[in-house]
DNA sequence: ATAACATTTGTACATATGTACAAATAATAA
DNA sequence: TTATTATTTGTACATATGTACAAATGTTAT
């Protein structure tokens, strides 16, 4: 074949199909036909199915997060308070819709690969992830702490969390929100995605503190975990 | 095999190793060796995987669903609207943890499992679901937008959704909040999550609304869905 | 006990899967 | 050119998969 690159083929193919379909249910034949290539093509080129998923994340994470800091450090500098909550929460989920210097799309298929591989506890994945975006959720988690400074720094991993899931389910099912608002919203405009999240996050995280128990430690005589709820 | 109910076991350890690993992943053997039965038996009860899967949530939505409409419906009933905004939200997330009639543990197995599903993109999970939580979420955002009647049905439409991925999420990754939080929070404590969640949905369902356009009918000169973005 | 039915077992089949590898072909260097 | 290397192709293998089905076994009714 005279493919002017067809490892860019393969690996543009298998994110795709990846995205959509996780990584348990696409096959390397399926990637292959996708890609125009040969089976034995993605074997020669990332050895194996795992080299194949590895690299599609080395591809994006450093751009990515690259993105976000240059983002957060902007962010940190504006004055008034609010302003700059929502500031360091945009520069939080923008980056993940639309990654720069990628082909169209690519934030939003990328951020939903990883929605798909964090639910299938793909483990690949999950080793990547924790050691590549923690320093960044990090950073970011402080941001907004020193922003909101009464609320304990628990609460805002909590809250940061929920963000993180709000940000993936949009990506893997927007056609919920289309079919729940009968057409009036369309969950798979990312403009509208971005607006409604950073809105809905900037004042969950304003929300006043739970505060149950002194910020450090909890007092011991509590109740087990799931005593009266499972 | 003397197995007092080998059906019951054969769907208990399905629902067990799919809430983990997903559809696609478990075959019809690791559950059939999980409820120490043979293959052919799970074709005989369950026909095929699919109707496997089918069985696993007709047991569930009905239940689920029930009991959210009778918290819903007591949430309703409170007086104070900041407290019956709580209790509407509380009514939806809580019975997502526990099933109640259920064993230990079988409310937030059978979420999971949702939320796998969805990512996963799973057809049989799909139809089933948006034929039976639809109505339940309607019944749920209609309370919420008669509490808030100010913000536009759509936003509370978009904020349901977050709270659903949210929840999703924090079942599915709880890990990462205690790692993120450094142990200071347990992810995996469902009371604690519950506590979280409602907190920091409220809030959220509180935030002003955006209103770029009027709202009912958009203006008809809008950009293109993924214009600026993609 | 005998018949009727329900369940379980064992096995088989067709297909799908990840990956290995030798041969063929293209690209590059000498 | 020829020699060398890089890539692609085709095929093969071992294993896994969903499901079908007949035989064996258990259960219940008469």
């Amino acid at each position: 074949m005279r493919k002017p690159n067809m490892r860019e083929a393969i690996l543009a193919a298998a994110e795709e199909l990846f995205s959509i379909n996780g990584f348990n249910a696409v096959s390397v034949r399926d990637i292959a036909q996708a890609a125009g290539a040969n089976p034995g093509s993605v074997t020669y080129h990332f050895k194996t199915k795992d080299g194949l998923l590895l690299e599609i994340y080395q591809r994006h994470c450093m751009p990515m997060n690259l993105r976000r800091s240059e983002l957060l450090e902007a962010a940190k500098r504006v004055r008034d308070v609010q302003d700059r909550l929502e500031a360091i929460v945009r520069a939080y989920v923008v980056p993940a819709f639309s990654s720069g210097s990628d082909l169209a799309g690519g934030g939003v298929r990328f951020t939903r690969l990883r929605a798909i591989m964090s639910a299938e506890g793909n483990e690949v994945a999950r080793r990547i992830i924790a050691q590549t975006f923690d320093d960044t959720s990090h950073a970011f988690i402080d941001a907004i702490h020193e922003s909101l400074p009464h609320i304990p720094r628990t609460e805002i991993v909590w809250r940061s969390h929920f963000l993180l899931g709000a940000l993936y389910y949009t990506l893997v099912t927007p056609e919920r929100v289309s079919r729940l608002s009968r057409g009036e919203a369309d969950g798979a405009d990312p403009g509208e995605a971005i607006e409604q999240i950073v809105k809905s996050t900037v004042a969950s995280m304003q929300a006043p503190a739970l505060d149950k128990r002194s910020p450090r430690k909890p007092p011991a005589g509590r109740a087990p975990a799931d005593a009266g709820l499972a």
